[in-house]
Formats: structure tokens, sequence, C-alpha cells
DNA sequence: TTTTCAGTTTCATTTGATGAAACCCTGTTA
DNA sequence: TAACAGGGTTTCATCAAATGAAACTGAAAA
């Protein structure tokens, strides 16, 4: 054994197979060889035991396997954290190591943003992004999605501050909320930090309320309006996702 | 080997482990050891494993275990069959397991109500329940559910039909229908059967609409109005934990 | 201080998980 | 029609890896 984690192979493997069904939710006894690298008879085995016990189902037409009632049953009865932070960290790390850029979780907290997650793209030149620190709600990526999607009175409570930036036109600030509304997303480049770009998207909740920005930022040159874009839909598909885990 | 079943036992261990969560959220290491009736290292080794994985994570103050974010994660991007009769079994065998007498689950059809699955007590003298029979929504502990609970209309269209009982008064149901609201479950002794005593209460899905009347019946001599009375909250905290499983 | 109790680690034992190969289907090709 | 292909299933010899007793740790209670 001899490797320092005191674990039991055979459960980790079943687990493994389970993790599979968060990529796509049907799949056949061979996929998922194929997907954790075992051979087909150990995944046989693994796979009754957690069939027995309910949770991995198979569709009886098709011979597929699928996630079980029993995932579900757990989750009902779970108190989940309902902390984004501790929540949404796993989703994050995938998210990074897709993209390979620092990916941040912001929520408002008064007129300033306050990053309550972060991890670090493992680049040697990457963003780093220190969780907990508080940065204004007027720019960057993550303050436009944080305002443009936030209820009207905090919009307004935002405008009516005295600390708008000088050169921040009350106007172009709200010609791009606009555009952030209409795309769904938010870029910017070099607006707060220099040669640091960002792309962010809304987490909403199941009661469709903002629940906090996810960002995705890197140096500019290497985070290119091109690159952006690609992401954009990456986060956003990832921000759906977490959006089902929170509340 | 040569139990029948081709299956890995560290496996069924590990979930078995975590079947131990839906009675209690939060459990110690030795507490878990008891439930599954296995050694403290054997559950410690598991635990690891399903801890690595994130199945489970521990609260660092108590040090005791909870489920995991992984459950959450996995049950988020489940496209689970919303059929109450396939999602709700389970639940209903260990209320039939807790109980010991037959489960029934009901939904309204047109002006009849249907039993969509039923889990049958083991004793000898049982309520024998059909899937699939269809009942007057008139009498029984689960009519009354079903339209006390109903929407106002699935109600008038009820009062209007012609097919009501002639026995039945209409000011003695609605002053039934008034109980069962106040009291949140409603019995039935010999109604619609003779022998046959029942206890129904409602089932609410996340959206607070009424889903389904779970009902436990048995033969009246046993089921007693003070049985009844002890069996109401079980009932209804089943009740409860199953509306987080609809839709 | 000692005792107790929960969690953790070690380790010799050997069970029981493993994967190659064979087998069994059912649908497809020759 | 037979041969083939490609999935799922079962068998079985091998030995890696899971097991549980016991020792160890550390903290809290007496």
């Amino acid at each position: 054994m001899e490797d320092g984690k005191l674990t039991v192979r055979a459960v980790e493997r079943a687990l493994d197979i389970m993790l599979c069904f968060t990529d796509s939710s049907n799949l056949s006894l061979t996929e998922i060889a194929v997907r954790v690298s075992l051979h087909k008879s150990t995944v046989h085995r693994l796979l009754a035991s957690l069939e027995g016990k309910g949770f991995v189902v198979r569709d009886f037409a098709t011979d597929k396997y699928r996630l079980g009632f029993r995932i579900w049953e757990l989750s009902a009865n779970m108190t989940h954290s309902d902390d984004p932070a501790i929540i949404l960290l796993p989703e994050m790390e995938r998210l990074r190591d897709q993209l390979d850029e620092t990916i941040s979780l912001y929520v408002c907290d008064g007129l300033e943003r306050v990053r309550i997650q972060a991890v670090e793209s493992n680049q040697a030149i990457r963003r780093v992004a220190a969780i907990g620190a508080r940065l204004p709600l007027y720019v960057g990526a993550s303050s436009k999605i944080l305002v443009a999607f936030a209820e009207p009175q905090v919009q307004e409570a935002l405008m009516k501050a005295k600390n708008m930036p000088v050169g921040l036109e009350r106007s172009v600030f709200l010609k791009q909320l606009a555009d952030v509304l209409s795309q769904g997303y938010a870029t910017s480049v070099e607006e707060r930090e220099l040669g640091a770009a960002a792309v962010a998207v809304p987490i909403f909740n199941q009661a469709h309320t903002l629940v906090a920005s996810l960002a995705v930022s890197g140096p500019s040159n290497r985070l290119t309006l091109e690159k952006m874009k690609e992401h954009a839909p990456v986060l956003l598909e990832a921000a759906r996702r977490m959006g089902k885990m929170v509340r």
C-alpha cells in the first residue's frame, strides 16, 4: 500500500465512477470503463454494488447507467452549508483546470465587492487573487455584473454615493451596464490593474436572484479579447450549474 | 465469494456509511461504526476515501462527519425522473418498515384519486393495496387530503359534480375538509372499506403545491385512533422530506 | 495527576478484489 | 444462412489490498 493515504482503492474507484456522471448523465458500461481506465469486469462489479444500493440505476431500454434516486434522497436531507465560497469551490477548481487562469468569486457588500473565494492558475504568470480582498464596485468586470444584475435599489444607492471616480461619467457607466445586461457577461481590460483582464458572469440561484459574480482573470496579453469571447460561454455554463447549488 | 451477488464489499460498506446520514446529518466516527457494525479502523479508512473525493466532509470543530458537496453537486446535475412513484418509493419503504403498515401514495386524476405507488406491511393481517387502483374522491383519508389542499377550482368542480354520494351532506363534507386543513392530516375509519382505517398527509413540493397524498392504512382494530395520532407526526415528517424530492 | 474515550496508525493475516479470458447475447455483415 | 462484431456478463487463478486487533496519541474528564 504505502502511498501515504490510508484509503480504500475499491471505494475510490466506485466514487470516481459516480463522478463520471457530472459530465454526461447517461453512460454505458464500456464508456465508464474507458473514462476511469479500468477493465469492464471491474467496472461491472463496482456498478453492481452502486446499483444494489440505489446510487446508480440503469435505463432498461438502453442498458445505460445514470445516477440513482439515492443521490437525490441524500441531497434532499443535506443541511448544506449555504456558503457559496464553500459550495462552489470544487466547481471553481474544475474551471481553473479547464481554462488555466485564476477564477474568482465576488459578492456585493455595501458599496464594495468582496472576493469570497478564489483559485489561482498554475501558470508562472498569473493573476494572484487574495481571498477576502475588498474592491470598488465601479471598475472591473465583476463590478459591472454585480451592479448590472443587482436590485434597482442597490443601483440607485451606488449612483447617489459620492465616491464615484471623477473620470467615470455616469452616462458611460450606465451604457456599460446596459451592454452587460444584453450580452450576459462583462469584460474588463486594464480597468483596475495594469496588464490585467477579466471576464465575469452572474450566478443566479434557483429563485433567480443574483448571488455572486464569477470571474476568470489573467494577464491581458494572454487573456485577449478573442480568448475572453471563447471563455464567456464556458463561464456562463459553469455559472448556470453553480446556480443550482446555492440558495 | 459465492454469495450469488457479484459485488464489491468495500464499496457496499462505504455506501452504507453514506446512507447513515439520512437519519442524522452529523455523525462521529464511532457513531457510524456502531450503525454499520464495523470496526473503527475500517470505518475510518472508508471515511477517508469518501472524504478524499468530497462525498463526506468533517466539521472541523466537532470532528463529526456529514455529507459533502459532491452529493449536492451530483444531484444538481441529475436529470431526475420527476415521477413521484419512483422517487418516493425508497422513502415509502422506509416508512413501511418503521410503522409496519401498508403505505400508499395517491394523486388526483379528474374526480378520482389514483394509487400511484404502494408498499405493503409484512404483517399477516394487512391492508392490501394494488398500485393503479382508482378510488372515489369523496371518502377515505387521502380523499380529504387531496380535496382539502387542492386548488379552489378543483374543489368547486367536485362540489358541482353530480355523483356525490347520497348519504354525504355537503355541509358535513365541508366541515371535514376544514378540520383536515386545521390539523394538517386526515383520518378515516371504516369509511370506504369495513375494518380498514387510514391516516393521510399532504406532500407539497418546493413550490408549495400539492403533489400527492401519503397514507398509512391497516386494520382498524390495530390502527386505532391513538395509533393514528402517534403515526401522524411521523407521516408529516416523512411527507416533508419527500416534498423536497419532487417538483 | 490518572483515567477515559475518541480518533489514528501499524501490521500480520488472508480474504476478497482483480483483470484476463471465456462466454453469452443480439444485431449486423458477408 | 453462417460468421462476425460489440456490447454485457461470468469464471477463475493470483496475490494485492482490505481487514480488524492491538497499539498509540492526544485531549478532556475525574
